[in-house]
RNA sequence: GGGGAUGUGGCGGAACCGGCAUACGCGGCGGACUCAAAAUCCGCUGGCCGCAAGGCCCUAAGGGUUCGACCCCCUUCAUCCCCA
């Protein structure tokens, strides 16, 4: 029967009939953790970047099977979200019934694309048996010190009705929807991912990952050393005092503290507290004014280099901590109130936006750095130098200046050397239906009170009027949002957010292993043993978001004292994207988009997976090809050919071996050498060029006339090994075929015999100054005398030379020899 | 503006640690089979010059290091990504 998507079916009945996939936790010593990142239920089928994914990750973990290792490979859903919501919100179909319809579908779908999964280890984000521990886990960081609540201008999605995280916020706009996102004032929740942030940072030498994503998270993290200084205020001629009645410092945190001398303004962010405390009440008018126009830009706007500089004096001054001179506070909207401390010191001369800024709105520009000698070192200049007008630091360079002045100011109090970190604290609170309820009430009495242990899950309520109107949609619903304080029983709130999604999937993993776990989130011996991730595979997209929100949660569990281990993801791939045939991303409206079913109705699942593994770098991804996939179909039809010619074959016993056998015993463990190195490092399309070549090669062989028919079947179930990851079904139903028995995917992955790819003789490429004169052949053994005797010995040689002599002979083994001649 | 990645035939893409550039496939050309076509199979296929033997030039462009550079270094260009 030529292969087709019956055979898909045929196999998928007989793997999970038999349970073959099934993971074996005695053979835990042997275990191989293989994941990708799991995804959200879409109501449609399954997309090309899902196959491009899963199939080709399940490829390597059929090698790694094979290989002998028990891999662990399961697979879940993302379920909580907003497009359920948004659907539900046009169609009037609740996210429930629509996420497990989903589910289902998707189930199937993974099914029938030929997936190694063990469902029995399946996790689904928006059931409670999962939830439950999404929430525990907030109360566990809660408990920590590591979950806090407080008021601060967050980022809102006014198209998604919600705050975002700052990750999610991509140049300036909504990761989700992309409408451009805005400031808002409001109390939310935060995870102090901050606390983490030199680990975070450190720990990123030991993983295998891409480097790429490790330099974003690096500057996502974006550790800065430099120091903090304190200014005091003055206002109407007095010291401004903080809300304990104790003088108030303007803390100022700057990498250049060698510029100090330079300030001759502080700027602090117009929406900040401070702003207000500092403004005098005959400014006040204006800078409310001010604060009012500022709001309505992004922060990318606020902060860029480009955009006219704008601001307005408060009326306070700060005071020089070194000089005691007094300069004036301004508000100006390039100060931005999360960032650092909301308060900076202008150094016109030498930063860019100060003096922009300073010459603006015509404020001194005092020069304290020159350039070294020859150096342009025309205003504004940004580099370091030697410090000038600078007092007692005259002369110094910046470097020894940093030093010497950031310890000045410790020695009294008034500064420090101090490390900053760009990444904010993960804000997980959302203004939306579906997802995990935050697991604490608000008590008159009691405040804000975790829910107990023993009472969780929370459940979300399924009758809920989930229309957003900027309001969390639970707080509609009084059944879910009325209950009784746990500490002191009177009446209580629910808080009405759920947690962001990220949440959710930055523990799954955890999960996994031990999800049928009732009364624990996961049995510690199990997770440490099944923990981490050995080889994770999923998108770039998630290098600064998903990547380090599930870091920084497994660190935190670490510390809780719930498991042992540093990182989730020990080694991380990405793969690449599949564009349309025209080689843009595909996109509905473009019409561009490649649809899998109907290639998996026509050709099969297996000639789809081996076009994916073949068509691209995997890492790289690329333009879609409609004859790619038939050369794939043409390669399949190729190998059922060879295997029906052996079964045609008549029965013999293997001959001695001439020179056409050693020929394809060479091709048969050439290939297997090359696939298993080059499949092992996701580079799958190098992989099946190889089982081209030893198809070819196989051909070849027979078509020389009188082959030895044992040495054929050898080959072709060699060939078959080989083509099983790629093509599971095709290859399970040739091994059948052959008159083997169930199932190949039990057979050892073949290993190459070094005896077999050693060759009778090389031929060498013969360079004379580096440029290839003629060929010959030596002994693969031949050492460079031997070489040297051969090369001169070719009567080529010297019609090359032209009369010049050999000044030096260069021998590379089995390669080339470079003759020098002068 | 700063940092990073990428750039190889007509096309998708190979090339290990600095050692025969263009594997494998597509497309193209020629041939076999066929009444014919499709399918299949076999051969050729980087460019230029040449009847040929052969020669010269080719890894975005230019330079450098080296016996030898797609690979290392510098400059420039283009595209993409991250951070501003």
């Amino acid at each position: 029967m030529p292969y087709s998507v019956d055979i898909d079916r045929k196999w998928q009945k007989r793997w999970e009939e038999t349970k073959l996939y099934a993971f074996r936790p005695e053979r835990r010593d042997r275990k191989l953790y293989l994941l990708e990142m799991f995804s959200y239920p879409s109501g449609a089928n399954l997309h090309v970047g899902h196959w491009y994914n899963y199939s080709l990750a399940d490829s390597w973990g059929r090698m790694k099977r094979m290989q002998g290792f028990e891999v662990f490979h399961p697979m879940g859903f993302d379920a909580f979200g907003l497009p359920a919501e948004n659907y539900a919100i046009k169609t009037g179909i609740h996210p429930m019934d629509s996420t497990l319809r989903n589910i289902a579908t998707m189930e199937r779908q993974l099914r029938e694309m030929g997936g190694t999964y063990d469902w029995d280890y399946e996790v689904v984000t928006c059931l409670p048996d999962y939830y439950r521990w999404t929430q525990w886990i907030f109360l566990q960081l809660y408990k920590g010190g590591l979950a806090y609540r407080r008021n601060a201008p967050v980022n809102w999605c006014p198209s998604c009705n919600t705050v975002l995280a700052n990750e999610q916020v991509q140049d300036g706009t909504c990761e989700r929807c992309h409408s451009e996102a805005t400031k808002k004032n409001l109390t939310q929740w935060f995870f102090r991912i901050t606390a983490y942030a030199q680990e975070l940072l450190d720990c990123l030498d030991g993983l295998d990952w891409p480097e790429k994503t490790k330099k974003i998270q690096t500057n996502w993290i974006g550790r800065s050393e430099g120091a903090e200084i304190g200014f005091a205020a003055e206002k109407d001629g007095r010291t401004v005092l903080d809300e304990d009645g104790k003088p108030l410092a303007l803390r100022v945190f700057t990498t250049r503290a060698d510029t100090v001398f330079g300030v001759s303004f502080v700027v602090v962010a117009p929406e900040s507290d401070l702003c207000a405390r500092l403004t005098t009440e005959d400014r006040r008018a204006a800078v409310e004014a001010y604060r009012e126009a500022a709001r309505k830009a992004t922060d990318i706007e606020r902060m860029s280099t480009v955009r006219e500089k704008t601001g307005v004096p408060t009326g306070a001054y700060a005071v020089h901590p070194l000089t005691g001179a007094k300069v004036p506070v301004l508000a100006a909207d390039y100060v931005v109130a999360g960032y650092g401390t909301g308060v900076v010191m202008g150094v016109p001369a030498h930063d860019e936006r100060d003096f922009a800024f300073a010459e603006k709105l015509g404020l001194p520009i005092p020069r304290v750095i020159a350039g070294a000698p020859g150096v342009d070192d025309a205003l504004p200049f940004c580099d370091d130098g030697f410090l000038v007008g600078s007092g007692r630091y005259d002369g110094l360079s910046s470097e020894e200046a940093r030093k010497a002045i950031v310890a000045d100011l410790a020695a009294d109090g008034r500064g420090g050397g101090r490390i900053n970190y760009r990444l904010r604290d993960w804000l997980v609170s959302r203004q939306r239906y579906w997802g995990a309820p935050i697991p604490v009430v608000h008590c008159e009495r009691c405040g804000v009170v975790p829910v107990p242990e023993d009472q969780l899950p929370v459940l979300l309520p399924y009758d809920v009027e989930f229309r957003p109107d900027g309001d969390s949609p639970l707080k509609k619903s009084r059944a879910f949002m009325e209950t009784a304080c746990p500490t002191c029983g009177g009446p209580a709130l629910r808080d009405p957010d759920t947690l962001d999604t990220f949440v959710c999937s930055s523990w799954y993993q955890l999960r996994y292993p031990d999800n049928r776990n009732a009364a624990e989130i996961f049995a510690k011996d199990v997770v440490d043993a099944m923990c981490p991730v050995d080889k994770y595979v999923g998108g770039a997209e998630h290098a600064a978001m998903h990547l380090l929100y599930a870091r920084f949660v497994t660190k935190a569990l670490r510390d809780l004292g719930h498991l042992d281990f540093d990182e989730p993801f020990k080694s991380l791939v990405h793969q690449g994207q599949i564009l349309g045939p025209d080689g843009q991303r595909m996109s509905k409206s473009r019409g561009n988009t490649i649809s899998p079913d109907a290639y998996i109705a026509k050709y099969g699942s297996d000639v789809f997976r081996l076009y994916l593994a073949f068509g691209f770098a995997y890492t790289d991804g690329g333009p879609w090809s409609d004859d790619g996939v038939k050369a794939v179909a043409k390669f399949v039809a190729r190998v059922e050919k060879a295997v029906e010619d052996v079964r045609a074959d008549a029965p013999a016993a293997r001959r001695a071996p001439g020179p056409a056998e050693k020929e394809l015993r060479f091709a048969l463990h050439h290939a297997i050498r090359s696939v298993t190195q080059d499949a092992e490092r996701f580079q799958f399309n190098t992989s099946i060029a190889r089982l081209m070549e030893l198809v070819n090669a196989i051909s070849a062989y027979r078509a020389a006339g009188s082959p030895d028919a044992a040495l054929l079947r050898e080959t072709v179930e060699g060939l078959l090994k080989l083509v099983a990851p790629f093509a599971p079904h095709f290859a399970e139903e040739m091994w059948e075929t052959l008159g083997n028995p169930y199932s190949i995917f039990q057979q050892a992955w073949p290993e190459a015999d070094p005896a077999a790819l050693v060759r009778d003789v090389v031929e060498i490429a013969v360079q004379v100054n580096g440029a290839i004169k003629f060929r010959i052949d030596v002994s693969p053994s031949a050492d460079e005398a031997e070489a040297r005797a051969a090369v001169e010995a070719d009567p080529r040689l010297a019609e090359a030379l032209a009369g010049r002599s050999v000044a030096k002979f260069i021998y590379v083994k089995g390669r080339l020899a470079n003759v020098v001649a002068k």
